[in-house]
DNA sequence: GCCAACGTTGGC
DNA sequence: GCCAACGTTGGC
């Protein structure tokens, strides 16, 4: 799951322990989190930001549930046209579970092989919520712990 | 249904 | 700030 610092980083997510993913206005990002379960693993990642990449782990503490966000008009994620009875958008509730020591940078996806599938390395990819193969993320892991190290 | 125009994302 | 790569909107 992809988050500007400068807007909610990880270390908002350290001080709060948990928090709703609202504001996700995008359907396939909005997919993707419904398809996801309680205690599923989450990589979080850095966008737009002086280090730009993966910063630390959270976990899903609740499934999908309607998004309040977009029924309140003072919200910049208010969307007049979703209805009280078929809400259009999700969110999941996210807590958090570590803090790398050392960032894994793009660049440093990047440059494994066992990587290169991840979506979130994909040309173009803008998504903001993608899937990660249980392989990809234990690699990853893998990755923070061995830089932490040097 | 097509597609141009527009707005957004996000790395650099 | 630039700009490529999207997704969305709306006229037709």
């Amino acid at each position: 799951m992809k988050s500007e610092p400068s807007v909610y980083g990880i270390t908002d997510l350290e001080r709060d322990r948990h928090t709703l993913w609202e504001g996700v206005r995008n359907y396939q990002a909005r997919n993707f989190m419904r398809e996801m379960s309680v205690g599923d693993h989450v990589l979080f990642y850095h966008s737009n930001a002086d280090v730009v990449g993966i910063v630390g782990v959270a976990r899903v503490r609740s499934a999908a549930k309607a998004d309040p966000t977009q029924f309140d008009g003072r919200s910049e994620y208010f969307d007049a046209a979703a209805k009280r009875d078929d809400p259009r958008w999700s969110a999941v509730e996210v807590e958090f579970d570590s803090k790398f020591a050392v960032a894994v940078t793009l660049d440093d996806l990047r440059s494994h092989r066992a990587l290169v599938s991840m979506m979130i390395l994909r040309k173009g990819n803008r998504l903001s919520v993608t899937p990660v193969a249980a392989e990809e993320f234990a690699v990853v892991i893998a990755l923070a712990r061995s830089m932490s190290k040097k």
